[in-house]
DNA sequence: TTATTATTTAAGCAAATACTTAAATATATT
DNA sequence: AATATATTTAAGTATTTGCTTAAATAATAA
């Protein structure tokens, strides 16, 4: 059934390619959804700097990370556990020290992503 | 010069990998900065739907929009300006309507990823 | 002109975010 | 056991975000 446009009132709006949009959005929600939480994720500063260095590190710690981005241990620790609860990076226990990793699914998914960075091709055009 | 470690203090701590990290990150911080601004922007589920619609319609103006995705139209002009802004979409004006579409260069660096949304590639472990 | 429709802008507010400091926990060393 | 280091957790706070409503602006039609 077709439903009613609510806020396009002008005679001549196209109800069906409203109706078509609505239709296409549905069907794909669920993975615009997870699509728009995993960006809103790597979205960050900080955590994407992270996922740069632990794509070319796998035996960095916390307080490395510490270090190296000149920010506090519990500020990076909380933004790895947000990664963590979300399955894109692990932690091993290597004494007092945990050594975190991306996880292969997401470093697949990220590649690309790392090498326009490499290579300098973010969108040219984007003010911050 | 070497730069001396804040945080690890440990005697083993591999100052000359926290000394190369911290020079990776400074070599391509701008690029890090640009990219994680970007994926913050398309990081958002009303914004990354908005965006899924142009890539797929090219005549879609505020109202349609907000029928589309049920929401007042303060809001979805409030998230256009924001993409616009940035560069990612331009509007034209028709009559009293604005069709909105995706410029060029942000239609590219994301068809994978609207390629991604439709075949359902996203990150399977994640958890919203 | 007046009325209508679409859009934007402004102001206000509740929720989310990212940091801070301080305290708690875990592991290793002395 | 006592100390030291690394990490996490908790609580507090300032900023940002995304919506809401109401008002302003723009363009068309009667």
């Amino acid at each position: 059934m077709k439903t009613k446009a609510e806020n396009c009132i002008r005679a001549f709006a196209n109800l069906e390619q409203i109706d078509d949009c609505k239709k296409q959005i549905d069907a794909v929600e669920n993975n615009l959804n997870l699509m728009a939480s995993a960006l809103d994720l790597v979205g960050n500063n900080v955590r994407l700097k992270i996922l740069y260095l632990l794509n070319q590190h796998t035996n960095l710690c916390v307080c490395d990370m510490s270090d190296i981005l000149a920010m506090k241990a519990p500020a990076i620790s909380q933004h790895l556990r947000k990664m963590k609860d979300r399955g894109i990076i692990n932690g091993i226990k290597k004494g007092t020290l945990i050594h975190y990793y991306l996880t292969a699914e997401f470093a697949d998914l990220f590649k690309d992503i790392f090498k326009r960075i490499e290579k300098g091709e973010v969108l040219k055009s984007i003010a911050i």
